[in-house]
RNA sequence: GGAAGAAUGGCAGAGCUGGUUUAUUGCACCGGUCUUGAAAACCGGCGUACCUGAAAGGGUACCUGGGGUUCGAAUCCCUAUUCUUCCGCCA
């Protein structure tokens, strides 16, 4: 959720990154109808604070008769009271109903883009930040895309996982399920090296949590929701983790908070169709490790790039050829300023597959939930929120298989082979 | 699942027979006195959000969340949530 401030001292700069993200004039027009409903906000505050001021000191003064023992002085200052709370109601009622209309148009607004992002509409628009300058693996000429080498070697099944639950909900056995284990304990181990606190989170987060990193109100169809409970299945470790510092306010010195939690993930998906959800491209259970940064904002860009860097560290060590992009402000996720992509590129399939997105959401998250920190002026100050996949599986598991495959079976990049306890699949 | 009790400021912990209450006190923290320095002792300060104001300051709200009774509620009532203890069940 965007800062009222913001709106109010710097709408230019708002306006001008809402035309990045191609948002119709109607999104930026809403701008000035937030700034008059905040106006009439405070107006009526100003009045509503000076009825209660005037009642609670009548309050006061009847309580003062009746010690004194002029109980039959009181009745005229008890209808007078009693007119102002007539008056307070009113007033109470207005300001909560345009507080909540304040509230309800700041959630619909997205965040405002870092002066870095590129304007454009769709995915192609997006800049090439870092590209792959090597050469691609070249496979031989019976090389099979990951789903077919699925079934030659039995890594995992999709249609063991129809029979369970649904489609897009795959079953790994065997070498399958070792390297899916391996992977895992090889990006916390990363995480953990690199100063990152390892975290194992709930995966079902209550409404609160899934509106203070955003998924709500914005992706309310792209979680699973238990009714009975009123809980939702996380799609992203983000939201746990992130949450954990919710309405706190954390000193100055503790910063940045650096976190790393291993979840699966769960995502509807709901829209989705066609050849990108073959195999494991799209699934609606998938594991990734998150990365989850809590930063001061002045160095908040600053960690963005250094979480970058490990992120790319972790596909140099995977030995995988990947490119960064820096996300278009029409292909930006709603809550974030700036967001990084990975992708890897898939050679049996013969394209790029997004593998990672590292964001820097500066106070859009924060604001939300209220996460502050108490600046060196005694002042609290919201935070900055950053995270990114490090690294979500599936699609790692996908280019893996796909790449490193030779006429006598998949070789395992050498980092992992102290995790799978085999080279070779 | 059943029964009883509890939820107060960074922490601990009063108030809870309704009326000089942001709230006794202790610890922590900050400033000062003393000291060569530190500790101790003593003195002073010490919540958050919003409104108003150039500022100093003034005002309002907040004692888990929501609702109610009352001229007036931390204090009474209802409700939700969480925690503790006991009983039941159980990986």
């Amino acid at each position: 959720m965007l800062e009222i401030g913001i709106i109010r001292n710097q709408k230019e700069r708002v306006v001008e990154g809402y035309h990045k993200r191609n948002l119709p004039e109607t999104a930026i027009q809403e701008l000035d109808v937030i700034i008059s409903l905040d106006d009439e906000r405070k107006s009526v505050q100003t009045s509503l604070d000076a009825t209660l001021a005037e009642s609670n000191a009548l309050s006061k003064e009847i309580g003062d008769l009746f010690k004194a023992g002029k109980a039959n002085e009181v009745a005229e200052k008890k209808e007078k009271v009693a007119a102002l709370k007539e008056m307070t109601k009113e007033l109470e009622t207005k300001h909560k109903e345009i507080k909540d209309r304040i509230e309800e148009k700041l959630l619909s607004l997205p965040n405002v883009p870092h002066s870095s992002v590129p304007k454009g509409k769709t995915p192609e628009e997006n800049e090439v930040f870092k590209a792959w300058d090597k050469s691609f693996p070249s496979l031989h000429a019976d090389a099979l895309p990951h789903w077919e080498l699925a079934e030659k070697y039995d890594l995992f099944s999709l249609s063991l996982g129809v029979q369970l639950t649904g489609s897009g909900f795959p079953v790994y056995k065997g070498k399958g399920a070792k390297l899916q284990r391996a992977l895992i304990s090889f990006f916390l181990d990363e995480a953990t090296n690199a100063g990152f606190q390892e975290i194992i989170p709930p995966l079902l987060v209550n409404r609160h949590s899934a509106r203070g990193t955003g998924q709500l109100p914005d992706k309310e169809g792209q979680m699973y929701y238990c009714e009975k409970d009123d809980l939702y299945l996380i799609p992203t470790a983000e939201v746990p983790v992130t949450n954990l510092y919710r309405e706190a306010v954390v000193p100055v010195e503790s910063l940045p908070i650096k976190m790393t939690g291993y979840t699966p993930c769960f995502r509807r998906e709901a829209g989705s169709y066609g050849a990108d959800v073959k195999g494991l491209n799209r699934v609606h259970q998938f594991d990734k490790v998150e990365i989850v940064v809590i930063e001061h904002p002045d160095k908040s860009y600053d960690t963005l790039m250094s979480m970058v860097q490990h992120v790319e560290g972790l596909l140099e060590k995977l030995e995988l050829p990947y490119r960064i992009l820096r996300l278009c402000g029409g292909d930006m996720g709603f809550n974030s300023a700036l967001t990084f992509d990975f992708e890897v590129f898939s050679a049996a399939q013969q394209k790029w597959l997004e593998v990672s997105s590292v964001s820097n959401f500066e106070s859009f998250q924060a604001n939300r939930m209220t996460l502050r920190y108490k600046d060196t002026d005694g002042k609290n100050k919201l935070a900055h929120t950053l995270n990114g996949s490090a690294l979500a599986l599936a699609r790692i598991v996908a280019s893996l298989l796909e790449n490193n495959q030779t006429t006598d079976g998949i070789v395992i990049p050498e980092v992992l082979r102290r995790y799978t306890g085999f080279d070779k699949i």
